[in-house]
DNA sequence: ATTGATCATAGACGTTATCTATAGCTCCTG
DNA sequence: CAGGAGCTATAGATAACGTCTATGATCAAT
C-alpha cells in the first residue's frame, strides 16, 4: 500500500516543477524529496518525471497521475481550511432545541451575544416539549437542549440555569383581585387559561393542585405563551404564566399578579447535553458564556 | 502541516464505523488506528469520532471533513487503478513519428502484433518527414521516431531496424529496358518519377547523382510511395523506389527493376528517441518487440 | 574554465509509527 | 448477576523509515 504522504511530495514536485522547490514548501531537504520521488516511483513501477538539470518535468504517465491527484490534494486542503474555519468559529453551527418561550424570554440576549461574537456560526433553534426535546438530543439533532427542570436522565447531563417563578396573573378587567389574597378555592371560581396538556408547566401546576387536593381545569388552553399573556389582559381570564416573562405587562399596569394563601414553587431552567460525547466546538463556547 | 497519511486512516475508520475494522483493512493494529485518529484530532483541534462500545460515529465536524476526504480519497483510488493499468499496458498510449510508407510497408506486420497483444494501448502515428519527426521528437510528442538513416544529432539516441534497397523500376511500357543495364547516362534520357524534394530518399539519390557528375531532374514529382507506384505502372515513367515495397508488383511482373552499372547504396532504416529520457514502458515493450 | 544551478546517492541519525500488553467500558447471554 | 465478547484508550518498548548531512554527477550559463 503506498504512503499517501508520497503523493503529497508529488503534488508540489510537479507542480513546481523542481524538487528542490517542493523540498522549501514542505520544509523538508532535496534529498528527501527525491528519495519520496523515487519511492513513488518504484513501488509503481513507472516513471512520473524527466530529471535534468534545470528540474523535473512530468512524464505522460506523470501527467496522468498528476491529473487525479491534484484534485484530491486541492479537495485535501478544502478540508483543511473548512476545518481551521470550524475550529476557530468562524464556521459551523449551533442546534438548541427547547420550548419558544425559554427562547424568547430567556435565551434571546445570550443568542444575540453569541451571534454577535460568532457570526459565522449558523443558529438552529428547534422548538418543541421537552419530552421531544430530549429525543431529538439522544437522536444526535441538536446539541442541546433548554428546559425545565427536574430532568432524571442517566444518559444525560444537566446544566442548571436560572429560576423562574410561576404565578396567576390577571388584567384590568379582574381589577378587584388586585389587593386580595386568594385561596386556591377562590381562585378556582375564576376562568383559568393554562398553557397546552403536554408541557412541562402544566404538569407541574396540575400536580400543585392535586397536593393540596383540588383539580385545576381551564377554561382556555393555548400553546403559546403570548397568547396567554394576550388573554390575560383582554380580560378572558387569569393566565398561569412564568413572572420574569411578562415584567413589562406588570410595570405598565396592563396585568397584575394574584395573591395567592400558598407559596408557588419555583421553577428552574437547565440546560442538558449527552454525558459522556462530547460537546462541538460552537457548543461549548456557548456554554461559557451561559456560565 | 498534518500527515496525509492520517487521512487514510480517517476515511477507513468512517467508513468502516470502526477502528478495529480500519485497522484490518490497513494491516495495522487497532491502537495504531486509535492513536492516528487522536493525532489527528490534535492537530485539528477538534473532535472527530464519538466513541462507545460498538464502535465510533462521526461528529457533525468529522461528518463534515469526512465529505471532503472521501472524495480526495477517491481520486487516489482511481489514480492507483490507472497508473496499475498503465503499468500492465492495459491503458496508455504509443505515439510514433515517421513516413507513411515506412507504417505501411515495414512497420505493419509490428504495429498489428504490438496492438494484439496489448489491445488497451492506442496507438498514435504521426507522419511527417525526418526533420518534422526529430521536431516533434524533442517537444515530446512522440515517443520514438522511424526514419532512414543516417541521423546524427547528439540528443538522439538511434537504434538500426532494416535495410532497404532503392532501386529504379519501370512498368510494361519501358519492356525493352528489362534485361538491359544501363549507365546513369542513358538512364536520365528517360522520364524520371521522384518523391518531393524534402524527402531523406530524395536528397540521397540527388547526392548520388552528383557524386558520379550527373544531375537528376525527375519529369514528375509526387508525395506518395504509392503514387510513384502506380505512376510507373502506368508507364509515366522510370520511378526510384524502395525494392521491399514493391515485392507484390516485381512478383506478378507489372514492374521491373531497371539494372544499372552502378552499385546503388543500401539505405538503412533506424529508429530514434530521446538519448537520457527514459521510455515510457508502452514505447519499451514495442522497441523489445523490434528486436 | 568556472560558477551555480539542478537531482542522485550513501550512510548516519533520530523521530515516530507501530507493536504488545493491558485496562476500562458497554452490551449481551447463560 | 456474573462472565464473556465486543469495542476503544493508554503505556511503554522497539524497530522501521523518513529525514538529514555530505558529496557526487550533470548541465547551462557566464
Amino acid at each position: 500500500m503506498i504512503n499517501y504522504e508520497l503523493y503529497k511530495v508529488f503534488y508540489w514536485a510537479a507542480k513546481t516543477g523542481s524538487l528542490s522547490k517542493a523540498a522549501k514548501l514542505l520544509f523538508i531537504t532535496q534529498p528527501s524529496v527525491s528519495h519520496a520521488i523515487k519511492q513513488l516511483e518504484d513501488s509503481m513501477g513507472i516513471t512520473l518525471f524527466y530529471r535534468n538539470s534545470k528540474g523535473v518535468a512530468l512524464t505522460q504517465e506523470g501527467a496522468t497521475l498528476y491529473s487525479y491527484i491534484e484534485k484530491s490534494q486541492i479537495l485535501i486542503s478544502l478540508a483543511e481550511e473548512k476545518m481551521a474555519a470550524l475550529k476557530n468559529l468562524d464556521s459551523g453551527e449551533l442546534r438548541i432545541g427547547g420550548s419558544d418561550s425559554l427562547f424568547k424570554h430567556y435565551m434571546l440576549p445570550y443568542l444575540e451575544t453569541y451571534h454577535r461574537k460568532y457570526p459565522g456560526i449558523k443558529l438552529h433553534l428547534n422548538h418543541g416539549t421537552t419530552p421531544e426535546t430530549i429525543a431529538i438530543l439522544k437522536e444526535g439533532k441538536i446539541d442541546l437542549g433548554v428546559v425545565r427542570l427536574p430532568i432524571v436522565d442517566p444518559q444525560l447531563e444537566v446544566m442548571e440555569g436560572i429560576q423562574l417563578q410561576d404565578c396567576f396573573v390577571a388584567g384590568a378587567k379582574y381589577a378587584e383581585l388586585k389587593d386580595k389574597v386568594l385561596s386556591l378555592e377562590l381562585l378556582l371560581q375564576y376562568p383559568i387559561i393554562l398553557f397546552s396538556r403536554n408541557s412541562r408547566v402544566r404538569m407541574a401546576i396540575t400536580e400543585l393542585f392535586e397536593s393540596y387536593g383540588y383539580q385545576i381545569k381551564p377554561e382556555i388552553e393555548v400553546g403559546s405563551v403570548d397568547l396567554l399573556i394576550e388573554l390575560a389582559r383582554k380580560g378572558l381570564g387569569i393566565s398561569y404564566v412564568t413572572k420574569e416573562f411578562i415584567s413589562k405587562e406588570l410595570e405598565d399596569g396592563s396585568l397584575f399578579e394574584i395573591q395567592l394563601d400558598i407559596k408557588m414553587p419555583p421553577s428552574q431552567v437547565g440546560f442538558m447535553m449527552m454525558r459522556n460525547l462530547p460537546l462541538s466546538n460552537a457548543a461549548s463556547k456557548f456554554i461559557e458564556l451561559l456560565k
